[in-house]
DNA sequence: TTAAAAATACTGGAAAACCAGTAGAAAAAA
DNA sequence: TTTTTTCTACTGGTTTTCCAGTATTTTTAA
């Protein structure tokens, strides 16, 4: 009798949401809620043991981010279905996590219903979208059609350095490199975001979350 | 029996959170939970009519803004105690809604006890903050402590041409005045925000939330 | 191990931004 | 209406960024 239960593990940070979960999920008799955690460490180590049927998985972690564990999860044990539960509508992050293998996506503002119909969804193999996420993923905004350009690590630290309102010369000497290095990264940096000047630059940086 | 007990409602957005709060406060044999809402219109009007002894109350809802019917609570009856419940851990909000007339703030990542403390603490007409809200009030932010600049009409809009990546001379093409002007523009929104240069005058003004 | 990508560095020149101070005209507030 | 603020514009510089092209070394991936 138990043996054909559905296995389910929570993760998320807020206490007062994994009892929410809880006394939504418990109302289905196929479910057995196997643990719940609120750290990604404490979280994966129980997982990794007992290899739950759906991980329901919150991406604000306050060790890791969520969906670097769910790229952890998966690695081990591609079986485990874990469906995001998170608070971030933006379409860079549902594809991110998608990206890491997750099954399945949903806004926190669902209702039991449709919480339980991604978990059956998830567990038949199938990959779930909570009604908002799919409107969401339905309509790129102008902004993300751009895509966000692959930077390098050296970039990266050149761009959060000009954010700072470091000089060319000031970074070099930071970053112990001559000054027509940077400038190079510069030029580099304005090519892939497709800009012409600093202002624009962390424009398209801020909105591509890289500042 | 009934009489003495204290009466809670609780408005959220999110189903999962008020089943959550329910489920924690149940074990609370003082407490009685007289209703839960996930709009403000609704709760308002059942605020108003059966007057009950605490409000849990989110910032964000779907029709009107927590920090608004707040106010609106406290207008109407300011015996009732509101405890504000939210995700957000920025000093101004936490202000706005003290302004408002809230009794208490605690982020969303609660435990228990704190969540009971807090109720306690309002019903006995405290004021109540949970441990990481004191801080945050406690420890105000560099970049709040400068404040938003005062910009003038002309200096906002040339702030946002500037973010748009629009040349000095571009600038003043568009707006019809000599590029020295917005050269003196673009000195005085650099004095204004303390910067020394545009990338972090960009910095800034998003910060700021003025881009 | 070999190929590709990334980080490094250079020349030389053009454009744009940044600095400091001044000051008249227009608009808004007192 | 008077005062204050804002917008305008200038002189004369200095610094920094931006552009185009090339090239060696180091690191990473196939």
């Amino acid at each position: 009798m138990w043996a054909d239960k559905i296995s389910v593990v929570i993760v998320d940070d807020h206490s007062i949401v994994i009892e929410g979960i809880k006394s939504l999920l418990l109302l289905d008799q196929r479910l057995n809620i196997t643990g719940h955690f609120t750290t990604g460490k404490t979280a994966y180590n129980f997982i990794e043991r007992e290899r739950p049927h759906v991980v329901l998985l919150d991406i604000n972690l306050p060790d890791i981010n969520g969906i670097d564990l769910c790229r952890e999860i998966k690695t081990v044990a591609p079986e485990i279905k874990i469906l995001a539960l998170s608070n971030h509508a933006e379409r860079n992050i549902i594809m991110q996590i998608l990206q890491s293998g997750a099954n399945g996506y949903m806004l926190k503002n669902v209702s039991q219903q449709e919480l339980l119909k991604g978990i059956s969804a998830v567990v038949k193999g199938d990959i779930y979208f909570s009604n908002e996420v799919r409107e969401i993923i339905a309509k790129p905004a102008k902004s993300e059609l751009k895509g966000v350009p692959r930077l390098t690590k050296r970039e990266k630290q050149v761009l959060v350095l000009i954010a700072e309102g470091k000089t060319t010369q000031e970074i070099a000497t930071q970053l112990n490199v001559s000054p027509l290095t940077i400038e190079t990264h510069r030029r580099n940096l304005h090519f892939k975001f497709q800009v012409k000047n600093v202002a624009e630059l962390i424009m398209a940086a801020t909105r591509c979350q890289l500042l």
